[in-house]
RNA sequence: GACCCCAUCGUCUAGUCAGGUCUAGGACGUCAGGUUUUCAUCCUGAAAACAGGGGUUCGAAUCCCCUUGGGGUCGCCA
């Protein structure tokens, strides 16, 4: 039976690429009726948090993509091959690493990261590349053992039998490393954990896993992978390894950009102290500012992160799934675009479900070449499928949305209200969040509109004979008097415009639109009414009205 | 720097494996019109690509080589 893994390290949520991933091997499982396993990449152990890993495990439950075996989660899970936490199969890994030092096949080293790192930087330095020089190996072995039975730190390299190595990938064809490129690579760390090598050989073939579907940045790995394999007597499941998903400008989209992009913002502003929260705390605590600083291999937490780049008004990259849940993307149009990175049903075909990819991806059909995100394209495609869908199904998935990143929607209109809101937004929403940003007005207080003097706001209110406020001024008494309902207060405002503004409804929708809303943006101007309701209508009518004089002083000035 | 991967419109791609039907198709974006009470939507149309050079062949986007460009990896991270 077909098995394939996906096998994040917890290290936060879900990137895109990492989904498309997950995605790649599900439809493979799915397609081919085998397994589809998830495993945590724990071991690291300065890392790890438990948390993170829950965490994706949301996401990919968020896009729809489920697993037979690996954690238990919102029933998920479960399966008889695990645990599916790498560091909870350290006996397992003891025992192939007995296997292997037994066989002669991996030695113990005592060089020091320290060292290790010294000899890499003087390699550089002399251009030339650096390879381990299998110092340990000239050791004695009376030596060793002493060094071992007094406790002196060590890791395990294993012992890389020299000849090419060809990995047959299912995507890239035929790939050689050379004899000789590979150095005799650490299994074993210091504290007894193994590496990713290791565990990854080892638990992929003790999980049954057949198919290997990864990143390309791992396809050196592969022929370390493959030496190992065959040292423990492994067979070699296939492989195929994916292109890149590359930001805008060429980059690799990495789940490290957040961190990336902080740390640019923080050069250039020259910051030696983290910088103070509105309340005046700083935002990151002294100690983990300067251990961020020190190096890369520390992030700050997406916590830390955000307030970060908010208090210095840095954007950060949106390269998580939950950037664009948070965004209004709906999942399954995050499904449709990452399967199309790098994937094509063959045909002019672009836009299909999770079902039709379940049906027809195949690994022959994936592309090898690097695909840029563009969020434009994304963007139509959030659009299409909005509209799509029927206005029930629409005004469930904003109250939803608004439930878990806008609540202050659901407090301030009543259902009726919502209701009314998300119809009138249906189709002119590209994201869940469109409407809200778009609408803020609707719960904003009557007495914080104010009306600037831009082009528009001008054009609608002060030019012309009569004017905008004219226009205001003259249906109001008609509006107080009408019955609130998006019909009647077409049938009102449609004569008005008849008898005042040479029949065109725009005239006066313009200004009700800028006297209600404060701008120039807002669902048909009916609905926004009744949503509205007649009294904070009346009043914000009546407000703009009594600004009128501010306004066109301002324009004079 | 060493090793590896990749190369069709600005972007995602169809076509490449089985060379001719390709004056290279679609989508997003862009531009120009149109519809519309704002924004958005919607409709119509247009511009837009086989990276360059050598081969092989009657014939190359498609096969081979070189160049160029882009990317990845080179951690006691995964």
């Amino acid at each position: 039976m077909l098995r394939t893994r996906f096998a994040p390290s917890p290290t936060g949520h879900l990137h895109v690429g990492g989904a498309r991933t997950a995605l790649f091997c599900w439809a493979l499982a799915r397609r081919a009726e085998g397994r589809f396993l998830l495993r945590i990449e724990d071991t690291d152990r300065k890392r790890s948090s438990a948390e993170a890993g829950l965490g994706f495990c949301g996401d990919l439950e968020w896009l729809g993509i489920d697993w037979d075996e690996g954690p238990e989660h919102g029933g998920n899970g479960g399966g008889d091959t695990g645990p599916y936490w790498q560091s909870k199969r350290l006996d397992i890994y003891a025992e192939q690493f007995d296997r292997l030092i037994e066989a002669g096949l991996a030695y113990p080293a005592f060089e020091t990261a320290d060292e290790l790192q010294a000899k890499r930087a003087q390699a550089r330095a002399d251009k030339v590349a650096y390879k381990y020089d299998r110092a340990a190996l000239d050791l004695d072995p009376d030596t060793v053992s002493a060094w071992i039975e007094e406790g002196r730190p060590h890791v395990v390299r294993f012992k890389v039998p020299s000849g090419p190595i060809v990995i047959n990938d299912e995507v890239l064809g035929e790939v050689v490393v050379p004899d000789g490129e590979l150095e005799d690579f650490i299994i074993r760390k210091a504290d007894g954990y193994p590496t990713y090598h290791f565990a990854v050989v080892v638990d992929d073939s003790l999980m049954g896993v057949t198919h290997v579907v990864r990143g390309q940045e791992h396809l050196n790995n592969t022929a370390k992978h493959l030496v190992l394999q065959s040292a423990l007597g492994f067979e070699h499941p296939a492989y195929a390894h994916l292109s890149l998903i590359f930001n805008p400008d060429g980059s690799k989209m990495s789940k490290r950009d957040k961190d990336k992009a902080l740390r640019a913002a923080v050069r250039e502003g020259g910051l030696g102290e983290p910088p103070a929260g509105p309340d005046g705390v700083p935002v990151v605590e002294k100690s983990v500012w300067s251990r961020w600083l020190e190096s890369k291999d520390h992030q700050l937490d997406l916590h830390q992160a955000t307030a970060l780049a908010s208090v210095m008004g840095v954007e950060l990259p949106e390269i998580d799934v939950e950037d664009f849940r948070r965004a209004g993307y709906l999942p399954g149009v995050m499904v449709n675009y990452l399967a199309l990175l790098g994937w094509s049903p063959g045909d002019d075909r672009e836009q299909f479900d999770a079902e039709f990819l379940r049906r027809h991806f195949s690994l022959d059909r994936v592309l090898k070449s690097p695909a840029k995100f563009d969020r434009a394209k994304l963007l139509a495609f959030n659009l299409d499928a909005i509209q799509a869908l029927d206005a029930s199904e629409f005004h469930s998935l904003l109250r939803a949305y608004c439930d878990a990143y806008h609540p202050e929607f659901l407090e301030r209109l009543d259902d009726v209200q919502f209701e009314l809101f998300a119809n009138a937004n249906h189709e002119r929403s590209k994201t869940l969040l469109d409407p809200l940003s778009s609408g803020r007005f609707f719960i904003e207080p009557c007495s914080s509109l104010r009306w600037s003097p831009t082009k528009p706001v001008r054009k609608a209110l002060l030019n012309g004979e009569p004017c905008g406020f004219d226009l205001l001024e003259s249906i109001l008494p008609e509006l107080e008097a009408a019955e609130w309902t998006a019909d009647s207060l077409e049938a009102v405002i449609g004569a008005f415009a008849e008898a005042h503004a040479d029949g065109k409804v725009g005239k006066i929708a313009q200004p009700i639109r800028i006297a209600v809303s404060g701008g120039t943006i807002s669902p048909p101007i009916f609905d926004t009414l009744v949503i509205l309701g007649r009294d904070r209508s009346l009043k914000r009518i009546r407000h703009c009205l009594d600004s009128r004089a501010q306004l066109q002083a301002e324009v004079s000035a």
